[in-house]
DNA sequence: ACAAGAATTGCATCCGAAGTCAAAACTTTA
DNA sequence: TAAAGTTTTGACTTCGGATGCAATTCTTGT
């Protein structure tokens, strides 16, 4: 009887290299398959002398549970989907939400998306592996997210927000964040001639910035701006620079950068190209609070994200929503951070 | 009958949100599963009428095949588990794995790992989840990459070679990079005092790389260096500035960074804090090719690792292991490319 | 029009774990 | 010590799609 349990794993594993399964794990302890199963579910009414035997099992044939199959029974795979649109900027996003994930023991499946992926291939991958839910530092038109909605699938946005739709999305307050900004450049009251520079135009967080600057700019009485715009990269903030001082010769003292990126590359520009003096000539303010922002080259002044608080309330509402489909849609707008640096004329 | 289909439909969408299977397309097109499921098959034997009448069913229902469902049969998930060790640096890693994964119809489970987290219940989860094969641009001990061994689980590492185990790896060839940019400060013949900054103990790139720099510098008759270590981040960089000179007085006129971001660190603080040259007064080269060291406040002379032709070299391999698990194990070695930036003395 | 061959289709089974339910084993109580 | 109650256990079914094989339909040639 023992020789023939013996040969017959022989066999199985010249055979072929399959995995162990709860089967071999039963059938080496003399169980049932139910009951290993049972020992890997918490809280399972299993014998204090049950669990002992079908560990030493476990342990000899190195049996690791099958999550997928695990997955396909239980209709939860225990994975998010993390679409993220460009992981250049801002990597410290994706670290801090793996993180956060990691910890509570669900795991990440990423999707990345570039000007040239394929949108709707993509967000029918997503669906196909039946996550549990997505978290979303991207954009979604309505008809790519309807699918989610239909078939339940709680959809957490990060950094955008769709006004007049009943989604969950927890971002930084932008309008707010410009607001206060501007304030400051113009509490000075040194700055004669402001320009913007905005980031790509289907930038739903640039376009939020920069609204948020002109319709504080406008309630000071400042009407005269220079506009142009970049791609939130360091490089388009220093073509930027040309583009400012072309509309309007070297008037321009004041900078509102949509983003710290764009805002280094100017500062860079100012500096080295044109030898202008930063803050003395001209003013600088971004949006973000990029590491590279607090090195002391820059000392760019700044609004920080909350990049932590907003990690962890995306993670907790993607979850809670998970477990309890019947939450209702919730938008959460955190505050950022003033960092007064040096780039500000008093 | 047409009613009685029509309501056994609605029973089910109200009874629960379940997703539509491929038994449900198949009933809705009055053919058999298997006919569903060959539709979905490339090259399977199916008649044309056949998949015009399933493929009208599957946009009338909605339907999307069940990866998981899938992968519990062919045993092929079609995930590979990418494990990196820190995200923030280098994000472009990172970016460019995930977007030829996705390219190639692969999908990427992420793992992240920090100083703080349990590497061996992370790698239980890499093995439950069935993945394909394993990209690991992390450190892992010869007993952990045991079980992927055994369970026949390619493995490719991304910067990290295990000299006597047989595992595949693609690295940057650290130690010439390092003699290149020594020879450079070597030639222009006006540094007397060199300091080599390495990174974390535990890092093994670091290793090599400070190992490089040395084994150059004794061979041009240098042996008396200053060594400081630092953790690869621009603080400590900073921080590595004054241990330097605390060390030296003001001597040291070379500093070999084992990457980027310390050598950034460094530069602002010889320029900002004390006030000195560079490479007036000090010589300085970093490791990586970073986008920031291009920047123009710093011009960094460094080596930028190829990281299009690693993750390329990278991606293909382990899907090559993969498909044909018989492949040995392979070690490909880029060399890195000289970036001559503004911060060494001529 | 019919036999032989090729192309399609459906049936039944499988993947590996989890959950239901009734039988079996153990406790408790009178 | 027997009855009643409680806990454990195992047989069987399920999740949703893939696949070997036999049955069926369609071609083709004569």
């Amino acid at each position: 009887m023992v020789q023939r349990v013996l040969s017959s794993r022989g066999e199985r594993l010249a055979e072929s290299r399959r995995n162990v399964t709860s089967y071999d794990v039963a059938r080496h302890a003399g169980v049932s398959q139910s009951a290993v199963s049972r020992c890997f579910k918490p809280g399972a009414s299993v014998s204090e002398k049950m669990r002992e035997r079908v560990m030493k099992s476990v342990q000899a044939l190195g049996y690791q549970p099958n999550a997928i199959a695990r997955g396909l029974i239980t209709r939860r795979s225990n994975m998010v989907a993390v679409i993220v649109s460009n992981l250049n900027f801002y990597p410290e996003v994706l670290s801090q939400l793996s993180a956060r994930f990691m910890q509570r023991g669900v795991h990440v499946l990423l999707f990345t998306l570039d000007h040239e992926s394929d949108v709707a291939r993509t967000l029918e991958q997503v669906a196909q592996y039946r996550v549990d839910g997505v978290l979303a530092a991207a954009h979604l038109t309505r008809e790519q997210m309807a699918p989610f909605h239909q078939r339940n699938v709680p959809l957490v946005f990060y950094n955008r927000s769709y006004r007049d739709a009943p989604v969950s999305s927890v971002c930084c307050d932008q309008v707010q964040g410009e607001r206060v900004l501007v304030n400051l450049l113009a509490q000075s009251g040194r700055h004669r001639s402001y320009a913007l520079l905005s980031g790509p135009a289907d930038s739903v967080v640039s376009m939020q910035r920069t609204q948020g600057a002109i319709e504080r700019l406008h309630e000071l009485g400042i009407r005269d701006l220079t506009r142009v715009r970049g791609d939130y990269s360091y490089d388009s903030g220093r073509r930027a620079v040309h583009a400012i001082f072309e509309q309007r010769g070297a008037m321009t003292d004041a900078i509102v950068s949509a983003n710290d990126m764009m805002a280094l590359g100017c500062l860079d520009e100012l500096r080295h190209r044109f030898e202008l003096d930063v803050p003395g000539d001209v003013s600088l303010v971004g949006f973000d609070g990029v590491r590279a922002a607090h090195w002391s080259s820059f000392d760019l002044t700044t609004i920080r994200q909350p990049v932590e608080s907003m990690a962890e309330a995306a993670v907790t509402m993607l979850l809670e929503r998970i477990d309890n489909p019947g939450l209702p849609a919730e938008k959460r707008l955190f505050s950022g951070v003033l960092r007064r640096g040096a780039t500000l004329r008093h």
